[in-house]
DNA sequence: GTTATTTCGGATAAAAATATCCTATTTATA
DNA sequence: TATAAATAGGATATTTTTATCCGAAATAAC
C-alpha cells in the first residue's frame, strides 16, 4: 500500500508527536530504535518531512525532532503520505493508466474509485494527536 | 497500490477474457500491444498466471492464451492479485508491522482494517466477465 | 574556545522490481 | 519432413527503492 519510506515516515511522525505532546524532543537514534527502522534511511525521510514543514528539527547537542504542540492535532496522515509517496494513491488509476479519467475509465475505475476515496477520507480525517494518544496510553504500538 | 506486474496481470487477464468470451485465443504480442505493456515482462507474468492455473496457454503456431469460457465468470480479481502480489494487501499491516495483530495493533489498525476489508471484498466480488464485457462494449479501456 | 552531540546533505552501496535477450520446445501448416 | 509461429524458461541488464557512509554545519555544555 505505502512505500517503506512512507511507513517509516508515518511511524516516526506519530512517535515524535507522542513525545512533543509532553514537550519532549527526540533524536534520530531514539526514533529509529522505537519504530524499528534503519537509522540513516530514517534520517533522509525525516529531513524530507522537515523540508515539507510537517515536523521541525533542531541541530546540535540536545537537538532532535519535534512538532509544535498546537500543530499536533492539525497534521493529517494525508499530509505525510502526500509528502513522501506523492498523490498517486489519491488520484492515480488502480490499473496504472497514465491518468484516471472519468471519460476514459479503466475496467475497475468505478470499484476502485470508491475504495480510493475512502482511503483518502480516512487519511484526511485522521490526525497525529489521536494516534499519538493511543501510543502513550499503550493501546497501540509502533513495533513488534 | 498494486505492483506494475500485478497491473499488467490484471489488464492482460481482462483482455484475454474479453477475447475468450468470443472463442478467440490471443498471442503475447497482441496482448502486450493492447494493454500497452513491455512484451517480455508481460510474458513472465502470463507464465506465472498459467502456473497458477488462472489462464491457460497453447504453444506453437496459432497458439496463445485463453480462459475456458465457463471459467470467465468465476475468476475473481483477488485470485490474480494474490497470485502476483501475494496476500499482504489483504492481511498485512498498513504501517508494515511484521504481522497485523488485533491484540498488538499499530496506530492505524482500526482505520486501515476497514479500508483493507473493503478492498478485499471488492476484489473478491469482481469477476473477469463483468470487466471483459465492459471492454467489449467500449465502456471501459485498457490503455491510453 | 573546545568538545561532544546532533541534524544536513552528498556520495555510494545493496536489494528489489522492472525489463530485455536468447535458446529450447511445442505445434500447425505447407 | 521442413518451416514458421508461438510459449517456456534461464540469464542478464536496467531502474527504482531501500539502505549505508562520511564529512560539514550547528548548537549546547563545559
Ligand atoms: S481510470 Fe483506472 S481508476 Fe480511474
Ligand atoms: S496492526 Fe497495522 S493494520 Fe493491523
Amino acid at each position: 500500500m505505502f512505500s517503506k519510506a512512507c511507513e517509516y515516515g508515518l511511524k516516526a511522525s506519530i512517535y515524535i508527536a507522542s513525545n512533543s505532546y509532553d514537550g519532549k524532543r527526540v533524536s534520530l537514534k531514539e526514533i529509529a530504535k522505537k519504530i524499528d527502522s534503519p537509522v540513516a534511511f530514517t534520517a533522509k525521510i525525516l529531513q524530507d518531512l522537515v523540508r515539507h514543514k510537517i515536523i521541525s528539527s533542531v541541530k546540535g547537542a540536545y537537538g532532535g525532532f519535534e512538532i509544535a504542540k498546537k500543530d499536533i492535532s492539525s497534521i493529517k496522515l494525508s499530509q505525510i503520505v502526500n509528502a513522501i509517496d506523492g498523490d498517486s494513491i489519491y488520484n492515480g488509476c488502480g490499473l496504472g493508466l497514465h491518468v484516471c479519467d472519468e471519460n476514459h475509465p479503466c475496467p475497475v475505475h468505478d470499484q476502485f474509485k470508491t475504495i480510493r476515496n475512502q482511503l483518502k477520507d480516512m487519511l484526511e480525517n485522521t490526525n497525529l494527536e489521536q494516534l499519538a494518544l493511543d501510543i502513550k496510553s499503550g493501546v497501540s504500538f509502533l513495533k513488534l
